[in-house]
DNA sequence: CGAAATCTTGACCGATCTCAACTTACGTGG
DNA sequence: CCACGTAAGTTGAGATCGGTCAAGATTTCG
């Protein structure tokens, strides 16, 4: 139970409400877990629940339709997905893989509707985040639309920044190969770019995933 | 009142109401014109309140980082616009722009979310269009990232068709520099691979404005 | 009807992709 | 724990796509 719990604890939509509320949700979910690279929805699936990472990490993709891969998002424990079929259509536009072996709670979107409707405070959280989403979704677009891949990769290192007077320097999150994926590129152009911006001495690659930021301002002029 | 009305009623966040919910819905609203050419909004402007479009034709675009303009959508009648400044942040991230003039209606983020308390399943209507809008905008970002120009064309070409036995003529909904901006191309590059596709006998370019589409499935194989 | 904007076409060039070879990193099973 | 096989990452050469600049045609709207 403590597990489950901190399922639903650590969700930013959940963690404003009261502590009988949280037993109640916990309460309709259930749990289940996926073996490092299984498949746990695929583009098309009628699955009405909404997915609560509680450990692990998953890959979100879509596949255009010229078939090609385009990689949407990487899920850590708190995230969660599946809010179109919950919400919108009744099925996935999406594919979604384990990438560890990972630890998930589902809530079906009947239960989760009917708590909305109980608790209506929650939906304005759900709105908020969603709006979020929608408007970064939206900036995305618009740098695919008019920026050139080695800007779009600036802003994507100065955009894994934590803390700018801590450190500049940022962790990949993720294979270089899902990074180009990502970015709407191939990884010889991701690793020639990054190959040029070093040389230019704005960036400097310490290992293979950490990656240090040495001039900011240039960088985001590129 | 009685287009005051017809504001409400025709959005479809709305529609499922009781009328005297839209009564009071309407009473909250205050209404405003804009001259063609005049701007409604801009981003960085923290106005939290709902637009709900009237009358006339709004153009919604974005300026990238680097300062390149990218058309986001068209809003007509029935559309709404603002609802990251209602939901999420305090500021707009967009701009707006009658194109025509245009006739609004608003309501301030304070006084939707009071109904969205009162009136729950509102919520769960806006987040219904919320996920198919986020899904919508993943959709194009995941084509921006993998497909040519070319192809974008022919899919939004292929979606401009309202009902595919009655008509494949499509009529463009803005001009082609609009378009342009929209695909994340420029209008040379448009108005060359339209001449492409009419060649090959994929479409029929019967005035500047409208299109017959010739051979749908070899479009979209492009 | 005429000015201004939009649209088209051509020539050229640069950015990025593709294909291929090679190197490096990683996970697995012995 | 090491060795090996496979996947990831890098580098080079060549091809292609799409952007830029410029000129001319067409449309739009006051």
């Amino acid at each position: 139970m403590q597990s489950q719990k901190k399922c639903i604890t650590i969700v930013p939509i959940f963690n404003h409400l009261e502590e009988d509320q949280m037993m109640e949700i916990m309460d309709a979910t259930t749990q289940s877990s996926y073996k490092k690279g299984s498949l746990i929805y695929r583009d098309g699936d009628e699955v009405a629940s909404l997915f609560i990472v509680r450990k692990g990490k998953i890959r979100i993709y879509k596949i255009s339709e010229s078939g090609k891969e385009q990689l949407v998002r990487i899920l850590l424990p708190g995230d969660y997905t599946g809010e179109l079929a919950v919400f919108g259509k009744m099925y996935q536009t999406s594919y979604a893989e384990a990438i560890s072996d990972t630890e998930i709670c589902m809530i079906t979107k009947e239960k989760l509707q009917d708590f909305l409707i109980k608790y209506p405070t929650i939906s304005l959280k759900i709105l908020a985040e969603f709006s979020n989403r929608l408007n970064e979704s939206e900036k995305q677009t618009t740098r695919f639309a008019t920026e050139k891949v080695e800007t779009r990769i600036a802003f994507f290192l100065a955009e894994l920044i934590e803390d700018p007077n801590l450190s500049l320097e940022v962790e990949l999150p993720m294979s270089k190969k899902d990074v180009a994926s990502y970015l709407g590129t191939t990884p010889e152009t991701l690793s020639r770019k990054l190959a040029d911006l070093e040389e230019k001495g704005l960036i400097l690659q310490k290992t293979s995933k950490r990656i240090e930021i040495m001039d900011i301002d240039e960088l985001l002029l590129v």
